[in-house]
Parts: C-alpha cells; sequence; structure tokens
DNA sequence: TCAATATGGTGGCAATTGCCACTTCATTAC
DNA sequence: GTAATGAAGTGGCAATTGCCACCATATTGA
C-alpha cells in the first residue's frame, strides 16, 4: 500500500503516537507508563524543578504535571518539598529509585529513535534530530 | 531558558499535542475537531476506502475509527454503504459537505506546518518533511 | 460440506491530555 | 498598608486513544 497524497502533520501523529506505545511497553518492567518516564527523565535531568518548569519544558497543561507528579511521588520515584522563597510552590527533585532506573529511561527512549530511524543513514539522523528540536523550540516558543 | 539535554522523544511530543490544538482551534469554525478532519482529509483524497484501510494508514486502532467515522456519519460528513463483496466491510465517502471543507482543512493544515518550521529555510523545511515521511512509514512497516 | 481460523467492525474500560474554575500565595500599584 | 493583579498548583469534566472481548461474515482445510 503505497503512501501518497501524504503530509507531515499524519506523519507527527503516527511516530507519536507509536513511540509511547513502545515506551509504554519498555517501561511496564519498572512499572511506569511513558509520561511518568518522561518527568522522572527530566526531573534527573535537572536535579531540581518547579511543577511549573516541567510544565513549560515539556508544553503540556499544569494541572497532567500536577496528576502525573502526584502518582510520582505517591510510588516513591520523586520527591516534593515546598520552596522556602516561595510557598506556592514546590521543588520536585528525584529519589534513589529513580536515579536507579534513569540510564535504562534512557536507553529505552535510544531504542524509540533507532526503531524509527533505521532507515535513515547517520546524516540524516543527525539532521532529522537537528530539526526536531528546532521545530520543537519554535513551537514552543510561539506561546505567550 | 535553554532546552539543553533534549531528546527527539520530548520534541515529537510537544509537536504532536501542539499541531493538534492549533488543528482544533482552527477546525471548530467547521464544527470538526482535528480527528475528524484527519479522516474527512484521507477519505477525500481516497474517495472510497474501508475502515480498515483508514485504519492502516493512520496507524491508530481500529475502534477508534470506528468511532470518529460513526460521529463523522452522524454530522453528515460521510456515507457508509455496505460493501457488496464482503458484507462485514463498510465502503467509506465523503458527502458533499465533506468537499466543501476539504480545501479549507488542507489549507489549517499547511497553516499548522508554516508555524512550526517558520524558522527553517526551504531547503530544511523540505528535508524535514522528508525524514518525518521517512520515519513514520519505517514505524507502520514495523508493526505487522 | 463443515469445522476451524481469520478478518472487519463494535462496545466497554482505563489512561492521557486539555480546558476551565478555583484556592493560595506573591507582586504590583496606589 | 491595602487592594488589585498575577502566578503556582489542584480538581472536575470531556475528548482522544489503546486494549480487550465480542459479534458477524469470509476463507481455508480436511
Amino acid at each position: 500500500m503505497p503512501y501518497i497524497m501524504d503530509n507531515p502533520f499524519k506523519s507527527i501523529s503516527i511516530l507519536y503516537r507509536k513511540s509511547h506505545i513502545w515506551l509504554n511497553n519498555g517501561c511496564a518492567q519498572y512499572d511506569l507508563t511513558a509520561p511518568q518516564a518522561v518527568i522522572i527523565l527530566i526531573v534527573c535531568d535537572f536535579k531540581t524543578l518547579t511543577q511549573d518548569e516541567i510544565t513549560k519544558r515539556l508544553s503540556l497543561d499544569k494541572s497532567v504535571i500536577a496528576k502525573t507528579v502526584t502518582k510520582l511521588e505517591e510510588t516513591g520515584f520523586i520527591i516534593r518539598s515546598t520552596n522556602a522563597k516561595d510557598k506556592r510552590t514546590y521543588d520536585i527533585r528525584p529519589t534513589d529509585k529513580a536515579w536507579k532506573v534513569y540510564p535504562f529511561l534512557k536507553e529505552e527512549l535510544d531504542i524509540c529513535f533507532q526503531r524509527m530511524t533505521q532507515r535513515m543513514t547517520d546524516d540524516e539522523r543527525a539532521e532529522w534530530k537537528r530539526l526536531l528540536l528546532l521545530a520543537a523550540e519554535t513551537t514552543i516558543a510561539l506561546e505567550d
């Protein structure tokens, strides 16, 4: 079946959904879902973040972050502590449990990327990655 | 805020969610949601399709297509008729109402694409589009 | 021919997400 | 200092999606 008349919107949708299914399956062994894994990754990357910072970096609604972070606290992957300077905000930090799965989660992401780019040359892969990042940053910058 | 330590998985997620929000807003004037618009586009592209063909082309679960198609029939954008050769399948065809919005939906998709690639050169835009399509096709081919 | 298997489609349930209204605390303007 | 505005976070609701069990019809194999 040829995929003529295709457009980038459809491609992005397919890549998003499939990569989430892959990541969900890959993370099940750690009792994590894909969105939980993404938050652990970003919290480990930055060591300390507020919920609002996560919201901005992932460009997700703040209520979505609140729900996922609550669950991650319950399951012991992160710790929340009230910020001393601003009592409205939480400082979010990874626990040892998070640091333990961190390298495996990065590996899972890598597997996803390799899977969807397996027909690309190394140059194409690097260029695609660069342009994806450029587009995502452009998109984030658009909203105020 | 610098977006260091970023990865393509996160970029794809952001692009998917934002483009859907944009398309939803753009399609509201036609009383359509983004997923409904995508199905109208593909049905108009191919003139006649079964639900299963839509499922394969969009790489969505068949029950999702069934639900959306049912709604589109109720709102008069498509017609379902039982296939003569296989009574289990429907032939799905666009109505005049679908053909009327079709060019505008294509325009909306174009606006989305322009928005997220506005910092790219024409060459980069074309290359990104090509690689997106390649990755999406690779992804679809992976599942059996 | 007839049983076993495969395929297209439907309905139910749970998870993720987006939007909105709301609370609490900070900051700004007067 | 106090009122008005803004920002961080929460909870509720609806829409989309994925998975599973199921039904009806085709196809295959003995």
